[in-house]
RNA sequence: CGCGGGGUAGAGCAGUUGGUAGCUCGUCGGGCUCAUAACCCGGAGGUCGCAGGUUCAAGUCCUGUCCCCGCAACCA
């Protein structure tokens, strides 16, 4: 009988800078779910890449001095190499500036353009130029730029536009008659409310204002904008063409799984389904948008170095560990998080402790009583029963759960199998039973009896944590097995240490030595002051620093970072200004203080508060601190 | 009233169709010695954000309310 496929994608990864640990989730995610589909006997084709083109990629390599494409070899070479230390089992890399890539995105945009789903616009009075952003009719905000209120130009720029509205209802159906296309469900309810209902906008898929792109084929002055470009990785990977697919496409498509982060979740399950649509190809089967891993309470950045990356983890502590702790760690539908702290712990206890000692002290006794050599001899006993039934219903949850990508719970039922294990080696305590010969059979069959358990945590760990699973097959010198009574006769090799202990107190104390330099070198430097240009004093000169008294504070409703200021400055009239300090000021703290303000600063509206100038704060990237001149007459200059 | 998610033992999380509140870590006490100072057992610790309501019975359903986090908005 021919397997069943199973075809499985990760989002490709931009290559703008190396992925963090938090990038990295999805490839593992995926990696665990391909090798698991493979142990149940799937034909699995697995597809990751990077997402090569694109305007801030062009713009990282003006400033590095390169060629986009240089700049992008050497980061696509990098996500390659994280992902290959972590053992990502992925069938092909495609990068987006692949030939054969290239070549089905021109053509895929040329068959929509011919078939009518793109169409040329021009733009007039719709481009606001402080956000370099187009906007159509419907977006504008009373005639303003929705982005920033201001006023929007007429600049004609023409650009391509795929019509999504044609394929709102058939998309909505397609939502109906597949409840599961939505992993986890309530993400449906997100794009419903969020973007359909509200009526979708056509979406522009082209740019002029950059040119590292794949050219539009017949107006050489475009490029393909993202959405086209990316994401048809997932069809143009196995082989599809317009002009004549592969017969890998034709095997392989429609994809069982496309594995993306939650962020991208709109791309994939409205934009993504409506150029398959056009094309008139079938749409995936199920969309998983996961979770984000967070660094304790924080985001990852740079200024807080704190950073991670998941090669630098695994270089210190295994690929293995990198990838149980993502696996056993992320919740489902919430994000979760990592700390140094969490990760020993949790490799001390899971790895090491539980499995890694389980392992060790079974083949060692086995080598000890027995030259290594048991074979199960029959008899009744009740403890075994429980020990056997135990992996049953382990197996049996850890199937359920890997079937529906709930991997935290899968890896639960596994520990919970060791820890059983390790509870009946204190039941059955092996080390009295080998005082009298008596007990010989009995002792035997102990060590058989966990041989054959320790068979089944390796074969439920292996899309889990690869590595180890190949030394516990090595050291039990045994195929691993979901079946514990498979096999009943064991010929064991040396005992070995599957997880070494990490000494958690050393090994932070280093780790928190590493952060602060990565802060320092995060830090603003003094360059940061020469490298901006020198101004003569009349340039300063235009601008008018007078000081004002804080009369009246209060926060803006709607806008989270900005406070509303009622300044007397010494005209006689009050002067508004909105100020993004909510977050470090209250207003109470600032009313009665003497402030500097930017006078002649042009007024701009920001979430409904018209703003006239701008008050001085100095801000290091994590503090932020007004500067205040209390004494001073309001309206006084300031030099 | 922009959209969505969440508030359950010190921490991190489970809790299916309403029916004695669970798991891991930590903590306290005990046991064992085969093993990686590992393993096993037991105890303490929760009025399930708050207030109402439906019900014989609610963490689980309904209403209201307060916080938190994403998206969006926004750093003049």
């Amino acid at each position: 009988m021919e397997k069943q496929k199973f075809y499985i994608t990760t989002a490709i990864a931009y290559s703008s800078r190396k992925p963090h640990i938090g990038n990295t989730y999805d490839v593992v995610l995926a990696d665990a779910i391909a090798r698991y589909k493979r142990t149940k006997g799937y034909d699995v084709y697995f597809l990751t890449g990077s997402d090569e083109h694109g305007q801030k990629i062009e713009q990282e390599a003006l400033n590095k001095g390169v060629t986009p494409k240089e700049y992008v070899d050497e980061v696509s070479g990098e996500i390659k190499r994280v992902w290959d230390c972590l053992n990502v089992t992925y069938d092909r890399f495609i990068r987006t500036t692949d030939a054969d890539h290239e070549d089905a995105v021109k053509k895929i945009f040329k068959k929509l353009y011919e078939q009518g789903d793109i169409y040329k616009s021009e733009y007039s009075g719709k481009y606001c130029v402080p956000c370099e952003s187009f906007f159509t009719e419907s977006q504008l905000v009373d005639g303003k730029c929705p982005d920033c209120g201001r006023e929007v130009t007429d600049a004609k720029e023409e650009a391509y536009f795929l019509r999504l509205s044609k394929y709102q209802d058939k998309l909505l159906e397609y939502y109906e008659s597949n409840p599961d296309f939505f992993k986890p469900d309530s993400r449906r309810a997100e794009m419903v409310n969020n973007f359909i209902k509200p009526g979708l906008a056509d979406l522009c898929v082209s740019r002029s204002s950059f040119k590292w792109g794949i050219p539009v084929e017949f107006d050489d002055k475009h490029v393909i904008y993202v959405w086209i470009d990316a994401l048809s990785n997932y069809i143009t990977g196995i082989g599809y063409n317009p002009d004549g697919s592969s017969e890998q496409y034709k095997r392989l498509w429609p994809a069982d799984l496309h594995v993306i982060g939650k962020d991208i979740v709109r791309f994939h399950t409205i934009y993504w389904p409506i150029i398959l649509m056009a094309l008139g190809e079938p749409l995936p089967k199920q969309v998983l948008g996961h979770p984000w891993l967070l660094f304790g309470e924080d985001k990852m950045s740079k200024s807080k170095g704190n950073i991670i990356y998941a090669d630098d983890l695994a270089k210190r502590f295994g690929a293995d560990a990198v990838r149980y702790y993502l696996l056993s760690e992320m919740p489902f539908a919430q994000d979760g998080t990592i700390t140094y702290e969490n990760f020993i712990a949790r490799f001390n206890t899971d790895l090491a402790n539980t499995i890694g000692n389980l392992v060790n002290r079974t083949v060692a006794m086995t080598n000890k009583y027995f030259d290594g050599k048991v074979a199960y001899v029959s008899e009744e006993n009740e403890l075994d029963d429980d020990l056997f039934e135990t992996a049953g219903t382990c197996v049996e949850k850890y199937f359920k759960y890997m079937d529906t990508y709930k991997n935290a719970d899968a890896v639960e039922s596994i520990m919970t199998l060791a820890r059983r294990c390790n509870k009946y080696i204190d039941e059955t305590t092996p080390w009295v039973l080998a005082k009298s010969e008596e007990n010989k059979t009995r002792l035997n069959n102990v060590l058989c009896n966990l041989l054959s358990c320790i068979r089944v945590i390796g074969a439920m760990l292996t899309p889990i944590t690869p590595e180890c699973c190949e030394s516990i097959a090595g050291q039990i010198n045994a195929t691993l097995d979901f079946d514990a009574k498979a096999v009943r006769e064991f010929s064991v090799g040396q005992a070995q240490v599957l997880f070494a202990r990490i000494d958690a107190e050393k090994v932070l104390k280093e780790l928190n030595e590493e952060i602060e330099k990565a802060k320092q070198a995060a830090k603003p430097k003094a360059e940061n002051v020469a490298t901006i240009s020198e101004i003569a004093i009349d340039d300063f000169a235009k601008v008018n620093l007078i000081t004002a008294k804080v009369i009246a504070c209060e926060p803006i409703p709607k806008a989270k970072k900005l406070l509303k200021l009622t300044l007397d400055d010494g005209s006689g009239k009050n002067r508004t200004v909105a100020s993004g300090i909510a977050l470090h000021y209250t207003p109470d703290e600032l009313i009665g203080k003497t402030v500097i303000v930017v006078a002649n600063l042009k007024p701009a509206t920001l979430c409904g508060v018209e703003s006239c100038g701008m008050i001085l704060a100095a801000d290091d990237g994590e503090k932020v601190k007004v500067i205040f001149a209390d004494g001073i007459t309001p309206g006084s200059n300031v030099r």
